[in-house]
DNA sequence: ATTGAATGATTACAGGTGTAATACTTTGTC
DNA sequence: GACAAAGTATTACACCTGTAATCATTCAAT
């Protein structure tokens, strides 16, 4: 199931919170988005086709929650990612996030710490 | 400029080689794709038009090479899908890559090099 | 019962994408 | 010089996406 980049502001909002009615959903679109009701509308419809998305009727208005979780999206999309990106190696990958220079010394204390634990799970089995 | 995920096998067969005619392209396209020769010559001129390509004629045929260089590419690309799924930050992009189950030991040992390669640029600054 | 506000459903429309087929141009060969 | 072959350019067409506007329904108030 593909959620394309507008979907997913609303996958965020009832991530974040569900269920939400449509008017709600509205209101915790991050608010650089400035789109009109009827966008909204359309995403949400659209999210329902593809089941990316169900509602329960509460009296007269929808209540909508999330279908796919967030941990499956940010699979499918990493796996996506990374086979398209970086012939599927993960190596590849960090190789090339590791050079941007933005990242603080805390993140690279943060990156090491990860690799640790992994290195002690691998030796574990 | 965007690249779409077909236009993206011809970028890799440039960068792989360059520069090359549409025919070598064909060749060298990844056997997994079963296209017709016109499919190709569709892609090669939505990337001349992009700029993503360029071309030198040599008598009949035209030599196709590339424009946008591959650390570019993958750098916006690796950008766009960290903000767009890791809210920017590339400690959870690791962290979610470092739950694979398909990491080999070596890849591990491959991480926990390249960390601790940073970390002593880091303290270098 | 009628009207209006709120909400959801349907329709719109241009640009990008995947996947090609058809048309045009150049040139080597008879 | 006409024709075939090879190569490039133009056109096609359905589906997805971004971004909405219009239509339809329903509940609430008069």
């Amino acid at each position: 199931m593909q959620i394309s980049d507008s979907e997913k502001n609303i996958m965020d909002v009832l991530w974040n919170e569900s269920p939400q009615t449509a008017k709600s959903i509205i209101n915790n679109l991050d608010k650089s988005l400035e789109w009109q009701d009827k966008t909204v509308k359309t995403l949400i419809n659209r999210l329902l086709k593809k089941q990316a998305i169900g509602y329960e009727k509460e009296g007269r208005v929808y209540l909508y929650f999330p279908l796919l979780e967030e941990s499956d999206y940010i699979s499918s999309e990493s796996e996506n990612f990374l086979t398209k990106v970086f012939k599927g190696k993960v190596s590849n990958l960090v190789a090339a996030f590791a050079k941007r220079d933005d990242l603080s010394a805390k993140d690279v204390a943060d990156l090491k710490t990860l690799i640790e634990e992994l290195e002690n799970e691998k030796e574990q089995g």
